[in-house]
Parts: structure tokens; sequence; C-alpha cells
RNA sequence: GUGGGUGUAGCUCAGUUGGAAGAGCACCAGAUUGUGGCUCUGGGGGCCGUGGGUUCAAGUCCCAUCAUCCACCCCA
């Protein structure tokens, strides 16, 4: 019996949960005030789905997927990203007959069978944001506004944005052809991953980061000049928005998406000095999912942030969120044989909305004040032998060591009052 | 899938040319017989990752294996 979780994933314990339900909590609410709708999709969907939806040549299909059979003999695939499952569910429920633009966000895990380093786990936590049926430039713009507006909600304005336009599959084509044009002669000089990029899809040889596949393809066309009118306009109209709103961005040639569905503006948000899994959200446009999935010609643009990666950037920039925590009252049972009403009264000030704890290790009077205190209690309720005989309870008040004797009926508004007065 | 680093107490880590397993923090208790934070004192806690090998003797050297971290790759 191994006592370890699978390789790739960890345990939130109660400390770091608590950041986890800030940033959510933050994420949520700028979502929230751009109009997005929460929407709750499949752990697991038919493998078919991302087959389709993220594309077979990519490495997330490939060779990271957490594929099985159920019992009925059905291939599954637990959900590796969530633009898919959001495509598939607008389709199922036609929910592009309704008010356009779709606007919709989801949280949950994603699965990814990689090698773990630092920022990266096999099941790991995305926050996403999709808007569907509009192809508006502008739309593009609110979209990264959003996403930059939550890293400076979460304090972390020390982003890069980079920006590029991937085109729409007419001038990518094009592209492509111009590329292939220009590598084809060198082609033995790239090493040999980027050989075989070279054969599935030239436009990643553009990604590679190893020094001599760069010499060998220097001058490389950018897909910039490729661009048609129309892509064109809308890539400076994105960026024009984004100038009027005051979020710097860097035009960044070599950001491409490689499948066919994924269009125009592509994106993605860096905060450097987090190690080598620096890209803390990115997305694009994807004008060509929905069709390519069976549904009708529906645009969508959206993006997706990893919440470990803003955790561990937050971590490492050391930027700490107020630590307001702890409970409001702790009881403190001085003599053994008061424990049944000192549960009775826990429980009542609790169902009146008091955070409140006791010991339950028979520890002595004294270690149960050092227990209040490690919890953060703010009020501590003495119960011995003489507030049992005479009918009252002394109230400690924490932070100026205060006690008051008080009513067994008053107890509640009392420690209510005080409180009220923080 | 490829490369490198690291595995010793709950946590962070010392451990000399191979010679009786340690510190700080945390936990528990006492000093204070019904009252927290500071201080002092004491205590509980270890298959030294696992399996083999070398040796009179291995936490220490060698091999294997597993785990983990970092990087490549890829992406959030």
């Amino acid at each position: 019996m191994q006592v370890k979780a699978p390789r790739g994933t960890v345990d939130i314990l109660p400390a770091d949960a608590k950041k986890w339900q800030h940033i959510e909590r933050v994420i949520k609410e700028c979502i929230e005030s751009f109009g997005f709708q929460e929407v709750r999709i499949p752990i697991f969907e038919h493998t078919e789905l991302f087959l389709h939806g993220v594309g077979q040549g990519t490495d997330i299909v490939s060779k990271e997927m957490y594929t099985f059979n159920d019992r009925s003999q059905r291939s599954l695939t637990l959900r590796p990203e969530g633009t898919a499952s959001c495509a598939r569910a607008i389709i199922e429920h036609s929910v592009y007959g309704g008010v356009l633009p779709i606007k919709w966000y989801y949280t949950g895990p994603m699965f990814r069978y990689d090698r773990p380093q630092a920022g990266r786990y096999r099941q790991f936590h995305q926050v996403g944001v999709e808007a569907f049926g509009s192809n508006s430039p502008y739309l593009d713009a609110e979209i990264i506004i959003l996403m930059v507006g939550i890293l400076s909600a979460l304090g972390l304005s020390a982003y890069e944005l980079h920006l590029n336009s991937v085109g729409c599959p007419h001038c990518r084509q094009s592209y492509r052809q111009s590329l292939i044009e220009h590598i084809n002669p060198v082609k033995e000089a790239l090493c040999p991953d980027c050989q075989v990029r070279f054969m599935q899809n030239p436009l990643r040889v553009l990604d590679c980061k190893v020094a001599s596949c760069h010499e060998a393809i220097a001058g490389y066309p950018l897909i910039y000049d490729s661009l048609c009118n129309d892509c064109r306009d809308h890539y400076a109209a994105v960026k024009t928005a984004l100038e009027d709103n005051g979020v710097a961005y860097l035009h960044d040639n070599q950001l491409v998406r490689g499948l066919d569905y994924y269009t125009n503006t592509a994106f993605e948000v860096h905060i450097p000095g987090i190690g080598a899994q620096s890209a803390v959200g990115g997305g694009g446009r994807y004008n060509g999912l929905v069709r390519e999935l069976g549904g009708p010609d529906l645009p969508g643009i959206g993006f997706a942030l990893g919440l470990e990666r803003l955790l561990l950037a937050l971590d490492t920039l050391g930027i700490k969120e107020s630590a307001q925590s702890g409970i409001d009252a702790f009881i403190a049972v001085m003599n053994g044989k008061h424990e049944s009403p000192a549960l009775r009264i826990l429980n009542e000030i609790r169902r009146a909305g008091i955070r409140a704890d006791k010991d339950y290790t028979g520890r002595s009077g004294k270690a149960q004040m050092k227990y209040a205190d490690k919890l953060g209690a703010k009020l501590v309720i003495l119960i011995g032998d003489e507030e049992m005989e005479q009918g009252f309870l002394t109230l400690r008040n924490m932070e100026n060591k205060e006690q008051l004797r008080v009513e067994n009926e008053q107890l509640i508004n009392t420690i209510k009052q005080i409180m009220a007065m923080d």
C-alpha cells in the first residue's frame, strides 16, 4: 500500500486552500463583472471530442491524455482543457439559438500526462473564459483586458502580454506555403525535433528554442506579412483597442497556434522569474472550432489561466493577501464534567453564525488557552465550577485580556457586540 | 520521452578520511494546582527512500530501483 498521492498530483492542505479560495474569489468577481456566467462541464468527455476539438497533431492529444474505457467500452478521456467541452455544450443544447454572444466561464481540474516540474502538474486547475458568437475585434480586446485585469486584481502587475495574429485559414495557407519554401532548402540543418515538426506543421519550427534552428531559418517570412486585408484590419483594431485602454503588449511573431481552427488573435501572458513554466495564461480566437465539432459557423474567443501558476507567482513574488483567519470564539472547559453543557453552548453560538470551536483532547485549562490562541480565537468562553453553579459565563477578550461575567441568555448578543467593535 | 540534482525526526536541514544518529522550528508537558502570546526547563518522536554489494564496521563508498525537484519538450 503506497501512501502517496499519484505523481503530478498534490493535496491542497488547509493552509494552502485558503490561498486558493482567495484567488478563486477575486477571479470570479472580475469575470462576473464583465458579464460572464459560470458553466459547469463534465470532468470527462468522449475521447472523440478532444480528437476533433483539440486536434490530432497536438502534443496534448498525441501523448498527454488520460484515456480509458468505461465498463461499456466507451472511450472516455479526462478533460485536458475546457474549450472543447464548452463548444460541445453549446452545440448540444442549441445555445447558439439564443442571445449572442454567449459569455461563459468555468473552473476546475484539467488532466495532462506530462513530466511534472515547477508550475506543471498532471492534475492542474484552470479558470477559462469563452465568448461565442461575435467576431468583433473589440470582443478580443475585452477578453484580453479581462485577463490582465484579473492579474492586476491579484497584485500581479509585472506581467508580459505577448500578442500575435495567426490569420484566417486563407491567409495562413499562403503563409504556410511561403514558410515551407523558405525552410525547405535548409531543412537538413534543423534539429531532429524540428525536422519532424516541419513535416507536421512548419509553423511550429518558429517556436524552437535551439539556437542552430534559429540561425538556419534566419530571415524567415513573418505571418504578419501574409495576413489578408480583413485579418490585418482585425489585428490592427485589437491593438488599437488595447492601446486605448492602457494595456501594454508585445507583438510576438513567434507566438503561433498550430491548429487549423485557431484564427486571428493569439495571446499569452508570462510572469518572469517564476521558472520555466512562466505562462500563467493564454488564449486566442478559434473561429473554426464550433463548426469543426459539427455545429454552426459560430466564432469564438477565450483564454485560460493556470491557477497553480498564479499561486506560484504570488508566492515567488512575495505577494500576500491579508490573512484573516481563525475563529470568533473558543469554549474552554475548566472541568471535564461540564463537557455536555459546553457542547450545547458551542452549537448554540454556532447556529447564531459565530465561528466557534472547543478542545476535544482533554487539555488542561491552561493548555486550552494556548490552543485557543493558536486557533486565532478572539474570545474565550470559560466554563468552570463557579460558572455552572451560579449560572453565568465568563467571557475573555483575547486581545485586551478583559474578562466579563455574562448571563447565559446574553451570551450571543454580547459576543456579537464585541465582534462588531473590531 | 531525454538530461541533471536531491532522498536523514511532522517541517527545514547538518552529519568530517567510513568508527555510538544531531540542530532549529513544530508538537506535548512543567515553571504558573482556573487563564494565551514572551522566556526558561524537560519530554515524545528516525527501517538515514527501498533492495543488493564492498568492508571488521556504511547515513557516509559502489550498483540497481523507486520517489521527488529542476530543465528540455509542451503548454495554463
